[in-house]
RNA sequence: UCCUCCUUAGCUCAGUUGGUUAGAGCAUCUGACUGUUAAUCAGAGGGUCGCCCGUUCAAGUCGGGCAGGGGGAGCCA
């Protein structure tokens, strides 16, 4: 067996010295030609592997380059430097993998995020990288650890589909007819996908919601976390082309069951990641820190991002309706003072990222739950309020981000799910199979949709959501 | 898709009213030093100034187009 070796995390977190053990990582720096700055990934901490001066013979040593991977035996002594409390001296060290430090394009400094993403193969092996995906991953197992312990069903919604009607956006085709103008053509000329690979026009999902109703009309609560596809050409900090989305769906429930799960949930995620990611967190913080000190005063925020989810965990969510928003929004010095690009005059407009800004960011300063919107404004599935103008709608709009969740309590009756299809003009024959729910045995459920990548830009504090996914699809990129 | 800013060495950036041979820090290489923490000190190599067209005696610098990137907006998660 080759893997005999202690991972560095494990080993800097024992307080047990003097024993002989492996280590096997990449080089991050080589000091003084004595000392290996060592990280395997486990952690972001290095382990300061000592070379003794004449011990190694002077190829090896050469070899021992940024980016090498490398394995190294010895004893874990106390240190006898400052920076750290254990070292490694090693009495044997091997060369893995060479790495050409003139080619090598990570260099023991600064790079910034931009470059980084251009060699996002390689970003993984810095600080940062290495702390966003330690962290995504924890938050990947939170989801399902939450769900599980709820006795949530975790549902597998197809990544092909046919369902064309739900507009949740544009989507991608998939097809392997060819697409030299040689696809087998209908009479009036448009392509005949009766030949295509499935007898019919198909796309990547762009959201399990519909199926995922459907699994609730029998398990009582599901939940999907898969990719989701969306062909707009949206070139933001916060829209990507693939991208994870959770969407829980529970039978027997209303907009308030919908609102209190999704912030338990949130709550949950992030408190886990608080737990299991303690350093990779307070690195991030420390970058984000420095990153705020290059911005002018007052775009600075006014809390760490330690302390900012210390604060989301410790509080409730603001819930205020559609009407109630309209009204502080309209009564805002912002307002009056004409600061909006877009100034609220009526009930009905949709709010823009500006107005959801300054509700979340200056007025209330926490994460908000806005509900009940007009019902023009929002999709067909949502069910319709007494008053005949909103839905039981609810998006949840975090500090920085905007739109992290947006969900509804689900419109169970036939009746009216038909007039607002019909309204609407989405075909009821193509979603026939979702009318059957309503037709045998339904029941008021609700549920919401959550931008993983979102809530991970949250926890990091990541600017960018090209930065929180391993490899980004967005408009005119798909390397890797 | 729209608005706006940017593109000069491997990376991060200077580059004056257009004017000889385009600079710095870091990285890399060579040497020195050897308990360092992005080690330090000395020296060296490294550039089609994003691409194309134009203005001019002369363009990294001015104008136009294209490409790529950042930020904002829209669409949303």
């Amino acid at each position: 067996m080759f893997n005999k070796r202690t991972r560095i995390k494990d080993l800097l977190q024992s307080d047990k010295v003097n024993y002989q053990t492996t280590v096997m990582g990449w080089v991050r720096t080589f000091r003084n030609n004595q000392f290996i700055a060592l990280n395997d990934g486990s952690t972001n901490n290095n382990l300061q592997v000592v070379v003794a001066l004449g011990s190694l013979d002077e190829t090896t040593l050469k070899r021992i380059t940024t980016g090498a991977c490398i394995k190294a035996v010895g004893e874990i002594i106390p240190s006898l430097g400052k920076g750290q409390k254990v070292e490694l001296t090693a009495t044997s060290v091997e060369i893995l993998g060479d790495s050409d430090a003139e080619k090598f394009p990570l260099q023991p400094k600064k790079h910034s995020l931009e470059f980084l993403r251009e060699i996002a193969h390689l970003r993984f092996r810095t600080n940062t990288f290495g702390a966003v995906f330690r962290v995504r991953h924890s938050l990947a197992f939170a989801i399902h650890e939450f769900f599980n312990k709820k006795g949530f069903v975790y549902l597998h919604t197809p990544i092909v589909t046919a369902s064309d009607a739900e507009g949740a956006g544009e989507m991608f085709k998939v097809t392997t007819l060819p697409l030299d103008g040689t696809a087998p053509k209908n009479e009036d000329g448009s392509i005949n996908f009766k030949e295509d690979f499935f007898g019919r026009s198909t796309n990547l999902t762009v959201s399990g919601q519909l199926e995922g109703e459907l699994a609730a009309m029998a398990f009582s609560d599901i939940y999907t976390f898969g990719p989701t596809f969306r062909a707009e050409n949206s070139n933001t900090t916060r829209h990507l082309a693939e991208f994870w989305m959770i969407e829980p769906e529970m039978a027997f429930s209303d907009l308030e069951d919908n609102m209190n799960l999704a912030e338990e949930f949130i709550k949950y995620i992030i408190r886990y990641a608080m737990e299991h990611n303690k350093e990779d967190l307070e690195f991030l913080t420390q970058r984000l820190d420095e990153e705020e000190k290059q911005k002018p005063q007052n775009d600075r925020s006014e809390m760490g991002l330690l302390q900012k989810l210390e604060f989301v965990v410790n509080n409730d969510f603001e819930r205020i309706t559609y009407t109630e928003a309209i009204d502080i929004l309209k009564e805002s010095n912002h307002n009056k003072k004409k600061k909006f690009n877009y100034l609220i005059d009526k009930w009905g407009v949709d709010l823009q990222s500006e107005h959801e800004r300054y509700l979340v960011e200056k007025h209330f300063k926490k994460p908000v739950i806005l509900t009940n919107y007009p019902k023009e404004i929002k999709a067909f599935y949502m069910r319709q309020n007494d008053d005949g103008k909103t839905v039981a709608a609810m998006d949840i709009l975090a500090p920085g981000i905007g739109e992290i969740v947006g969900g509804s309590q689900r419109e169970e009756r036939y009746d009216k799910l038909t007039e607002r299809m019909t309204e609407m003009h989405i075909p009821l024959e193509e979603l026939d199979w979702y009318l059957d729910t309503r037709r045998f045995g339904a029941c008021p459920h609700a549920g919401f949709g959550l931008g993983f990548e979102r809530i991970v830009q949250f926890v990091t504090g990541m600017g960018n959501i090209r930065d929180v996914i391993p490899f980004p699809r967005y408009p005119k990129s798909a390397s890797f």
